[in-house]
DNA sequence: AAACTAATTGAAATCGCTTTCATGAAAATA
DNA sequence: TATTTTCATGAAAGCGATTTCAATTAGTTT
């Protein structure tokens, strides 16, 4: 026993006007005489008809839907930045078709199409590179495309970061401000843009002004992970570095908590910043000073410039850098 | 200059075939000739076709997308649960709409709304709690509702859930055979069912196994966060308990990290247990006993039961219940 | 009251695809 | 070879809205 659907010609007949009536009501389209308005919106009420979106898609060419690409929703980082997209977005009346990517770049590829498949409106997409492949895709389609707390050095798609490599130079600068020589630099893998080309970069940097040597042994590569953390300690602590500066929240605590539980005192032996100012850097005792984004921000701004873009405005800047901060907690010393 | 879409149509035209034919191979209809297919086939990768899903969806009353609607993505529990779901869901390819609901009835129902216009062909609910409305809703859908990690203890909405209730009871269980007799509960809301008719339910069962008293001096109602636990935590101190069980995994880190603080020591002068074994669990010192649940299952098993309403396929069972464990960690000491 | 403008309406085409039904061709059976 | 069946295919009718354009009605202005 199928559930009857109210249509809107039936509304068109009980209301006594016609189908384009009933539209220009529902829309709030303002050429409909009060009285007919009444009308046809107690008709509504009365049959409690609710438009049907597809074939409203199907008809205006929109479908107020936008896709939104994340790496993985069980990311604190990228979750948090997907709360600002659907808080705005709801605002604007958009739905979210949210997928999980899994950072992989073939995956990615499929998404994008699938979304465009569906007609979206427009796209977020946030991820850890973009290779060409991706930005070619994004060139065709034919929906915009908006990146949220994802960079990418080559392409001109409008974008939503801060500035990874001078808050990166900032931190380590701050250590090697308190004496530390050697600084390990606990990276994702080097293949992504974010770290290979705006965290490595800000690391030298920081190095180079104050002349001191670049040693790439001390760059560790690993995952994005408590786990990985934990087993990147012994690692980093055979190094001799007396610092280290972590690109991932949750693999900075899977170090403190490794280092602790060998001995090695956070942070009068290491000192630990890491990147994104998440729940978990107030939830490891020590807990861990880290740069602070405006991830909610970074979300809600990137699906603002989206609603422009699908509705032909210009942009007033492409690439948006928000401001970011630096949380001192007790996995570092106070400054000198 | 917007950009060119090819339709049906087009390919029809250039393959010398009607849209009927064109629709059938783009479906996998075995009744194409091999030889037509191929030549469609090729006209398809010519014009680089890609069917227009919302036109599908409007002429085939299915939109292989599934609504979702989650209290917040930022929660860890919840996303861990969107992960299992989205998984399956891309597995049977059906795409998702994610929309946060803040666990508000209100919210909740517009959401619904809204989901049902864009014509999803299902429904996944997470939330704390489900009100008449809320029931009065998924009644009238027309399309199905699964509940996942979500206990509605009045309707029949097919669901997937662990025996929240046997859970605490075991744990609390445990406490008391380990001497406590004070045992403290700190819960999110109580007018929500899952805290006021499941997580109580098994404190006291097990309370009244033991022949303890009952005190609801000992039950606390907080919010689900870091924050809420750290308020708690003194609340709980004064009252004398000696160990609790807590209904949340960051509200539990919350309390751990303020007993540490305050010189309340865990396990020794408090023990803890909390309820969803999040990776939090692991990251505190001392790393905290959790009901362990299968999250990613329970979000995956709601989905493939979905998938079943779907297609119109009875269901084995409509109320699922995965088994639990309980992972014990430091914040309780070994059993006697 | 005539003439003209502005405000309301409706008819009908469209959006891009699925699906039913009829038909002719090819294969199988008698 | 005549007669059934089975296959392949196309024509055309929707699906449920939006939107253009023309027609009608109501209001204004002389």
């Amino acid at each position: 026993m199928e559930k009857q659907t109210v249509t809107i010609y039936d509304v068109a007949r009980e209301a006594a006007v016609s189908m384009a009536t009933v539209s220009r009501v529902v829309n709030g389209n303002p050429n409909v005489k009060p009285a007919t308005r009444k009308k046809v919106l107690a008709v509504i009420e009365r049959l409690d008809y609710r438009p049907n979106a597809v074939a409203r898609g199907l008809a205006s060419k929109r479908s107020t839907t936008v896709g939104v690409i994340i790496p993985d929703v069980t990311n604190i980082y990228f979750a948090s930045l997907a709360r600002g997209i659907d808080d705005i977005a709801m605002m604007y009346k958009y739905n979210i078709i949210l997928t999980n990517s899994d950072d992989a770049g073939e995956q990615e590829v499929n998404v994008l199409n699938t979304l465009m498949a569906k007609q979206v409106d427009g796209v977020i997409f946030m991820g850890n590179h973009i290779d060409d492949k991706l930005r070619a895709e994004f060139k065709r389609a034919k929906a915009p495309v908006v990146l949220a707390g994802t960079v990418d050095p080559q392409g001109d798609t409008p974008s939503v970061n801060i500035d990874y490599a001078a808050a990166v130079e900032e931190s380590v600068t701050n250590l090697i401000q308190r004496g530390h020589k050697k600084i390990a630099l606990a990276l994702g893998p080097l293949s992504q843009s974010i770290n290979a080309e705006y965290r490595l970069t800000g690391y030298k940097r920081a190095l180079n002004k104050a002349k001191l040597p670049y040693d790439d042994k001390l760059i560790y590569e690993a995952g994005y992970s408590y786990d990985a953390g934990t087993k990147l300690q012994p690692v980093i602590a055979d190094s001799g570095a007396t610092a280290v500066f972590v690109g991932d929240d949750e693999m900075a605590a899977g170090i403190i908590n490794a280092s602790i539980e060998s001995g090695v005192s956070v942070p009068d032996d290491l000192e630990v910043i890491t990147s994104n100012d998440t729940i978990v850097t107030q939830i490891t005792r020590p807990a861990i000073t880290s740069i602070t984004q405006p991830l909610y921000d970074i979300g809600a701004v990137a699906m603002r410039m989206l609603t422009k873009l699908m509705n032909d405005k210009e942009l007033d800047e492409k690439t948006v850098t928000l401001p970011y901060g630096i949380a001192r907690r007790a996995s570092t010393k106070s400054a000198k």
